[in-house]
DNA sequence: AGTGGGATCTGT
DNA sequence: CAGATCCCACTA
């Protein structure tokens, strides 16, 4: 909407997930389909994965299903989870490196017009979850190992300077903690979202 | 070739 | 807290 917004680029992505996980929060996702169709949500939590992680889809080395870990940042890590739920992810770091930022909740700034019908508290929470905003935005398997950037599918855009300027002024905070879901690497203070939004996968 | 577990979510 | 449901990595 804004003039100046701007398209994440690969090189941005190109650092330790830990450093790009608390960046993309405020970040929009974005979701372009083929016939002109977007749907557009703001990054409001988010997980890190990286080397030395046990929880990391990578941590046993180069798998058919990692590889794409270790390509170049801004490529889309999708897989399915329990049979049933995708999850999406942003590659991070250098090639080589297998790492990747999970996508856990969005907040989306427009309803899709299917779900039009349902009650407004329900509608806040469409995308609060790795495997909700993944069916939301019709994310799946069909999108791993795409180039996440301008005209595709996915794209990411910036902080707008409203939502940095919240952040300066501590307007708006940014929580770190412990990771969900996960059996191993329980202690890493991998996570982070947005205080004070009913968007996060997980209520206080 | 078989198997056990998994970065989830919903309803009871 | 059980159930849905299937891919993947590991074992043999």
């Amino acid at each position: 909407m804004s003039a100046n917004t701007q398209i994440v680029e690969s090189f941005w992505l190109a650092r330790p997930s830990t450093s790009v996980a608390p960046d993309l929060l405020g970040c929009t996702l974005v979701r372009q389909f083929p016939d002109g169709e977007v749907i557009r949500g703001t990054i409001v939590e988010t997980e890190a994965y990286g080397p030395g992680d046990p929880a990391c889809h990578a941590y046993t080395g180069l798998t058919p299903r990692s590889k794409v870990m270790f390509g170049p940042a801004s490529t889309s890590y999708v897989y399915l989870i329990y049979g049933m739920y995708h999850c999406f992810n942003v590659v991070t770091d250098l090639e080589g490196v297998g790492s990747a930022v999970l996508v856990r909740a969005l907040q989306l700034e427009a309803v899709p017009e299917e779900f039009a019908g349902m009650p407004a508290v329900k509608q806040v929470r469409l995308a609060a979850g790795p495997g909700k905003l993944c069916k939301v935005m019709k994310i799946d398997k069909t999108l791993n190992g795409l180039p996440v950037g301008a005209g595709q599918p996915l794209y990411l855009e910036h902080r707008t300077e409203e939502f940095q300027g919240a952040i300066d002024s501590c307007a708006i905070n940014i929580v770190q903690t412990t990771r969900i879901g996960i059996t191993k690497g329980i202690d890493l203070p991998w996570r982070w979202y947005l205080g004070n939004c009913s968007a996060v996968s997980k209520l206080l």
